[in-house]
DNA sequence: CTACGATCTAGAGCGAGGTCTAGATCAAGT
DNA sequence: ACTTGATCTAGACCTCGCTCTAGATCGTAG
């Protein structure tokens, strides 16, 4: 139990894409862009080797990614991890920064989700009951802008 | 009370851009573009007049493209709504299966959300103790592949 | 040795979703 | 009439985030 270091053996490029979910094409690009925390290991022909770390990393940029952070920002992020100690709080306030972006985002999917829902809701209604005229008519008198003979309060 | 056909009084373009948020680019182009349900009257100069009605589509837009629909799903949808009856059950499929792939995306979002405030909480732990060493080290040796010295795994 | 598949680099290309420009026209205030 | 600001059209342009060549090289199985 001395050491752990050893990250189990190192990564060709197609495996670290089928664990990630990226594709070698979006690995070498993250590469290029700076996004990855440290160089990543080369064998003697050229190829890339991934540590375990570096495949933690990319699973953490992966959900940072689906959670809609730019690159920019994760570019941003790992530049402060490659840097060291001492700018942990600027890693802080990035991630923080993103997490109420994030339950931003989760309150209006939820408020959508609530509109969509109701509206599903008029047109099974609707369909149930086997008329369904009066909903969003196509405008059929362009002149006198009159919509469908019905209120028009309700019908988005 | 006899008609309340009147959408009180027709807006401006830039009137709309207020309201709905988008801009008058934005307003044009989705015209263009088909997405909208009837055509936008015009006065005598040319100038487009928005009903409240194409306002209240026009929200529903923002609603459905803030929880990620596609353009293409809604040029379908104004299509379907545009076209008038005999079509709801598929308006239906359409906004149904959206609203599946916003509850899948508020899933992922909150796994999301999940993995980052543990994450903050890691980091905000080793701020209060002062000491923010052995987190996401730089990788420091390339050769041994030697991490900062600390169990490997749960660093991210 | 020979194949064959996986990787390599540099750089071009792409789709989505707007955004902006140019130059003209409209409408309202003074 | 003149000025000012909002709108008009057509079309070029932009950012983001990959994705896909092309042509060469590596490495392993037969």
């Amino acid at each position: 139990m001395a050491a752990i270091e050893t990250p189990a053996e190192p990564l060709a490029i197609g495996e670290v894409a089928e664990r990630t979910g990226l594709t070698v094409h979006a690995l070498r690009f993250y590469e290029r862009e700076g996004l990855l925390v440290g160089p990543i290991q080369r064998t003697a022909g050229g190829r890339r080797r991934y540590t375990t770390l570096d495949v933690d990393w990319l699973q953490i940029c992966v959900k940072l990614r689906e959670s809609g952070m730019p690159l920019a920002d994760l570019k941003r992020f790992a530049e402060l991890v490659r840097h060291g100690r001492g700018n942990e709080a600027e890693r802080l306030r990035l991630l923080d920064a993103h997490r109420q972006r994030v339950d931003a985002q989760i309150q209006a999917l939820e408020e959508c989700r609530s509109v969509i829902t109701w509206k599903v809701g008029v047109y099974a209604e609707h369909l149930a009951r086997g008329e369904a005229d009066g909903l969003w008519a196509p405008t059929p008198e362009p002149r006198t802008q009159g919509l469908s003979g019905g209120s028009a309060s309700d019908r988005p």
